[in-house]
DNA sequence: TTAAAATAGTTGCGGTTGCAACAATTTAGT
DNA sequence: ACTAAATTGTTGCAACCGCAACTATTTTAA
């Protein structure tokens, strides 16, 4: 056996004196939780609507609101437009959603949930809120208020730039 | 102009009985929150030195646990092994990293930043340090220990089944 | 009125990702 | 000792991603 072995390393960096630790790094832990949590609720629906989450986010904003623009959309999620765009595409052929242009304005689309695709949201929306309903379980009284607020607070202090 | 504008769409769900809100649910929340800084981060390393984030985060991990497998270091950064695998390549192309493989267990590779891999690295942290230092900005007080301490909560509470 | 700028959405492209299959090696069970 | 299972890392492949260029339409402002 090495001298060094898995614990070891899992306990012990190197140095006294490294400047970063990335387990205590912010921008890390975020994303590693973040993806964990991410592929975790999408295998939740992924196998049984065929919904990727892009996709299900989409469903997800139409839901909540219905005639909104893929412009909309994209500011709403901060997804890339050029990926919605396809996405949208392929909704549209799965019939799960539908467009139509604005009189107004012929560039702004206009995107709605057809009927199974309402269907469908109807049956992921529950999926998600229980999901999210195990996720909160860690937190007590007013913890999850508390935790709440402050990703709040952060999501203002690093959308300054970007809103 | 159309009936229903951007912002009557921002404020106004269409009905006051949606099961879900989006903008409300966490792992949505996370998961922009996360993107939202983790490419903001990256933008600070990305054309100064060439590294994409998992390129930064092999460094970082090296830096810290010299001499660790690539296992551990999918396990630690929860990246896939197949991306991990072809980032390690191009890093040992670029003599950033250099491998060798355990005489015990010869399937185990053991990975160290070279000289000018620990260059960069040395040149990397400061920024990466000030970066979560303007972050925190927003916290005041023991805003940033609670936050932390729930994040890290809700990390053990998703990590059950994953570690 | 008209030319320039802004906005909405699409598409091409190169690079990246993640899954599954694979090879090589080590461990476990009998 | 020997076979089956597990572990570590690589590779093929298809899907996906983000950037930049592009079309079409609308707005601005000279």
């Amino acid at each position: 056996m090495s001298s060094r072995n898995k614990n070891d390393m899992k306990k012990n960096p190197v140095s006294e004196n490294v400047q970063l630790r990335l387990e205590h790094f912010l921008p890390y832990r975020l994303s590693i939780l973040t993806n964990i949590i991410s592929s975790s609720l999408s295998d939740t629906y992924k196998e049984k609507f065929q919904l990727s989450i892009t996709e299900w986010r989409i469903l997800a904003v139409l839901g909540e609101y219905p005639g909104v623009s893929a412009d909309e959309v994209s500011t709403k999620t901060q997804m890339e437009k050029s990926s919605l765009s396809r996405a949208i595409a392929k909704l549209i052929l799965r019939k799960l959603i539908q467009r139509e242009f604005s009189q107004i304005d012929q560039r702004r689309s206009i995107l709605t949930l057809t009927e199974s695709g309402l269907s469908i949201y109807n049956k992921v929306v529950p999926l998600a809120v229980e999901f999210e309903r195990q996720l909160l379980k860690c937190f007590r009284g007013s913890e999850y208020e508390q935790f709440s607020k402050l990703l709040e607070r952060l999501f203002q202090h690093v959308g300054k730039d970007t809103a």
